[in-house]
DNA sequence: CTGAAAGCGCTAACAG
DNA sequence: CTGTTAGCGCTTTCAG
């Protein structure tokens, strides 16, 4: 006997067959629902599985109808709430359609990307839903879809990739964000965000498009008011709330340091605000804060924070329900769903120092 | 040709077999890792796979080895940080070991615990990590675990249910923060827990282990001080945090309020301070609050708020280190695992107002 | 070290 | 409506 704990065996369809007195066919189609069955050869199949505690054997049955009924779901960090959101608004509805999901982790590591794939493949899953970890590295995604899985972009676009994609306009949302900071009177304005590069490929490229959206709705906020974009002001770490929080501090600390910082996404705004803190500022008399992202705790801070909320929940439930439907046969050219954003004022914005003080910018 | 979309059919091994121009077990045997093959042999087969892009197919390799190197992971809520945490060290674990998880989500509903169970049985997984919803039904984990699935139980406790437990001392820890609110003055101690009733069971009964020790704590360390046990200071609502801020009010709102307030959790913490901020009350001054979990944000609310820490990640890592050594053939008694906690006090405790004005209690 | 052959548990034709 | 018969892709004796 080998080492491995035995599983104990469980009844099969011979043996549900066997005690209700009807063939394996009979019993497999009663079973699996499928196909006609009389309703008194139904019920005593269904009493003698019962009786025997029979479950079916998902691996058996996909290994004919090549479908798993399973999703993968790769995510970069469970743990970041974002991604926990994502995660489940698209398990709530994989589930309801039958579907069980898979959830892999990769850390923004391409090279984890890449094994959650193939891990994938090699399970056969139906479908597979990724915030991919670069806009640009995508052979592997090609790949599981050329091979048949249906795929899905959660969050992040890659430019290279015909499927499915589930996002919010990013850069638009950031401009509001960056007018309504400007409109508050602010002239520099930091932006804290997150990867640059990603690992495992050549450094000096943005590689999210996130990132780059957000980014460019930054510069098209200063532009659109004449503001002059200065590229000190931006600061890419990242995903990380100790990166931020020393970019921040960095970054308050210069000679001419911003009245306003722009935090991408909510645990980078944890980091932002934790680096004001490390200064001895306050929020928003010393520096304003704005945000991406519409986190829990933020209402609870004081001053709570200005962001703009995106549909998180939905962004993984959309996915879900385009997904599964490519799964079930939906045939047509891809759809790139757009979801809404909104921006939420609060407290955390107010006019510069310098403004206050009548001392125009 | 039904609805379903086609999976492009993958390679074989009859295919790669054909291709490196040896017999099907030879290529099995070189693919597969087992018995043995000539390195010459290997390394045709290995390059006509890659050629081929050969995926094993991971339902036929279960379907005879009786393992699919899959866990399950059942959970109330990943968009809890608490789940979250302790799905990422499950997973991180689990991964490094080989194994995949799929990921269930039961909102505390017995019924769609089973219901998970059920699934997971189906697809025949090695292991079940649960945190299970009751800590009284339990013939479901119970029919799981005999039928050789390995299970651990997470968080929680089921008295009843012999199997691998990682938890903390939660007795111990609730007891350890109320003496220190006990210590800085305080008599009129509120707690504002979850869930009490589980739903699809008889009303009236505290199910949830967690709850009742941190419960059981927090009395403990009333009666060590000789502080009277009030009943209608304890809010049992659920595990959301606009029950606990719908509670907070309530209490806030007596004619003879709590000093100081007992989150026992982070979520439930948030509606608390939502709760107290309706009232227009300050922390610490007005009102004092202690919580359990450290979650990332509060350190970030102004003031900090005073916890014990529990190693959240671990608890979810040991539980996929025990679960593995179980579906690997450890065999020996249930093991207990109670991971340490850690007080960390900060500014959210002050003295009660009547204390610090000299009218002693 | 290698190959042939027998299934794992289930579904899918195909007859009856 | 029901039963018989092939396999799905892989691992595993058992020979050679």
């Amino acid at each position: 006997m080998p080492s491995a704990a035995r599983k104990r065996d469980l009844p099969t369809i011979p043996d549900v067959a066997g005690r209700a007195g009807v063939s394996t066919a009979t019993a497999a189609r009663a079973l699996g629902g499928y196909g006609s069955v009389s309703a008194t050869a139904r019920q005593r199949v269904l009493d003698a599985a019962t009786e025997l505690g029979y479950r079916t054997n998902a691996a058996a049955r996909s290994m004919i109808t090549g479908q798993t009924r399973t999703l993968g779901m790769v995510v970069a960090d469970i743990e970041n709430t974002f991604f926990a959101q994502v995660t489940r608004g698209f398990t709530d509805v994989a589930r309801a359609a039958g579907f069980d999901v898979i959830l892999v982790n990769t850390d923004e590591r391409i090279e984890s990307e890449r094994a959650a794939l193939t891990v994938l493949q090699q399970r056969r899953v139906d479908g597979i839903a990724v915030t991919p970890a670069s806009s640009t590295s995508s052979e592997h995604l090609r790949a599981a879809h050329d091979t048949g899985a249906a795929l899905v972009l959660i969050d992040r676009r890659v430019r290279a990739l015909a499927v499915d994609t589930v996002t919010v306009n990013n850069r638009a949302a950031a401009r509001t964000l960056v007018e309504h900071l400007i409109a508050a009177g602010h002239r520099r304005i930091g932006l804290v965000s997150g990867i640059a590069d990603v690992v495992g490929e050549p450094a000096g490229h943005r590689h999210i498009t996130t990132v780059d959206d957000r980014l460019a709705g930054y510069r098209q906020a200063l532009t659109a008011h004449d503001v002059a974009f200065r590229p000190e002001l931006v600061c890419l770490g990242d995903f990380h709330r100790d990166a931020a929080r020393a970019n921040t501090v960095t970054l308050l600390g210069r000679p001419d340091p911003p009245t306003a910082l722009f935090a991408t996404d909510s645990t980078i705004a944890l980091g932002v605000l934790e680096g004001i803190r490390d200064l001895n500022l306050r929020v928003p008399d010393d520096v304003s804060v704005a945000a991406f992202d519409d986190a829990d705790w933020m209402n609870v801070v004081r001053p709570p924070l200005t962001v703009v909320a995106q549909p998180v929940y939905d962004l993984g439930a959309e996915a879900a329900r385009l997904l599964t439907a490519r799964v079930l046969g939906h045939d047509g050219p891809p759809v790139r769903r757009v979801l809404p954003t909104r921006l939420i004022v609060r407290g955390s914005i107010a006019a510069p120092a310098a403004v206050r003080r009548g001392r125009s910018s």
